[in-house]
DNA sequence: GAACAGTCTTTAGTTGGTACAGGGTCAAGA
DNA sequence: TCTTGACCCTGTACCAACTAAAGACTGTTC
C-alpha cells in the first residue's frame, strides 16, 4: 500500500508517517519506480503500535526503547515495567499540579462576577497586587486557607 | 538596576527577561550610554505580573490581553472573567484527559509485574496486541470496564 | 490535454523559553 | 599595566512532536 492508505488505516496524517520514519520509528519501506513508499502490513502494525503508545502519553524516546524490546523478545522486560512506571509517576505529578492550578484559578475566578470597570474589576487587582508583591487571593500564604 | 538583578528579584531568567522584552510583554528600558538596559521598580511589577499570570498556566497571548487592560482600566472586565473561565476549563479538559491516562497505564501495568523475558513481557503482548488490531488492557472495549 | 488527487523533498513554523557563540564593559587584584 | 572574572550585548540555534507550505513530479479520469 501506499503512504496515504497506510495513513489512513492507521489514522494518523501521511506528513506523521514521514516524521516517524524520519524518527526511526519505521522501518524504511520499499520503493515504487516512480520513488513512492510502498508498505506492507507489518509496517502498518509497527505505525499503530507507535501511535497506541504515543495514546498512553510516551515519548518518542520511549516507543523507541518497546521498539527495541519488540525486536529482542530474550531481553529481561523489567526495563519495560520501570518505563511504565516512570510514565504513571509523570502523570502523577502533572496531576498534582493541574490540581493546584484549578484552585488557584477557582480563587482568582471568584474575586469578581459583576461586570465592572477593568480598573475595578477583582481579579485584576489581584494579579496586580502579587506582582507588587502583596497576597493575592490565588496564591494565599501557608496557614490561610 | 541592570537585568541581572532584575532577572533576580524576580526569579526568573536574564535570558527569559529579555525573551519577554522581544514578545512585547515588558516596557522597554532606558539604556545606559554602554548599551546596558536600565530599568526600574515599574519594569520589576510588569515582569512579576507576568510570572504570575504564568504560574496560573496562562499563555502568552493571554498575558497579554490582561496587560492591556491594566493599561485601560476603564474598559468593562467581562472579557477578563471570560479570559479565565477558559484557563479553568482547559484546565478541566486536561485533568479529564490525563486521569483517563492514568487508569489506562495503571491496567497496562497490572498486566505484568514479573520480571520476565520481554517476549512473554504481558504489557509488550498488550501493545503489540493493540497494534494488530484486538483489544488491550489499557484500552478496553466499551461495556467491558 | 487538462484538471485534480496523490506523492516527493526540503524547509519553516508552532510554544515558552534555554543555550550557546562571539564579542564588549568594568572593577578588583597582582 | 595586565589579567581575571562577572556581567552585559546581539544573534542564532535548539527542545517535542508534529504541522504546513513551497515547488515539483506522477497517475488517473474525463
Amino acid at each position: 500500500m501506499r503512504i496515504g492508505e497506510l495513513a489512513q488505516r492507521s489514522d494518523c496524517d501521511v506528513e506523521t508517517v514521514r516524521f516517524y520514519e524520519r524518527e526511526g520509528l519505521l522501518d524504511l519501506p520499499a520503493r515504487e519506480a516512480n520513488g513512492y513508499r510502498l508498505y506492507n502490513e507489518a509496517h502498518l502494525v509497527q505505525l499503530k503500535f507507535v501511535r497506541h503508545c504515543r495514546s498512553l502519553g510516551m515519548g518518542l524516546p520511549d516507543v523507541r526503547i518497546l521498539r527495541s524490546f519488540q525486536a529482542n523478545p530474550d531481553l529481561a522486560c523489567e526495563e519495560i515495567n520501570q518505563l511504565i512506571d516512570r510514565q504513571i509517576e509523570r502523570i502523577h505529578q502533572q496531576l498534582d499540579s493541574l490540581h493546584l492550578l484549578e484552585r488557584q484559578l477557582h480563587k482568582l475566578r471568584d474575586t469578581c462576577h459583576a461586570n465592572r470597570k477593568a480598573g475595578q474589576c477583582g481579579i485584576m487587582r489581584n494579579l496586580a497586587r502579587a506582582a507588587e508583591g502583596g497576597d493575592c487571593s490565588c496564591h494565599p500564604p501557608a496557614g490561610t486557607n
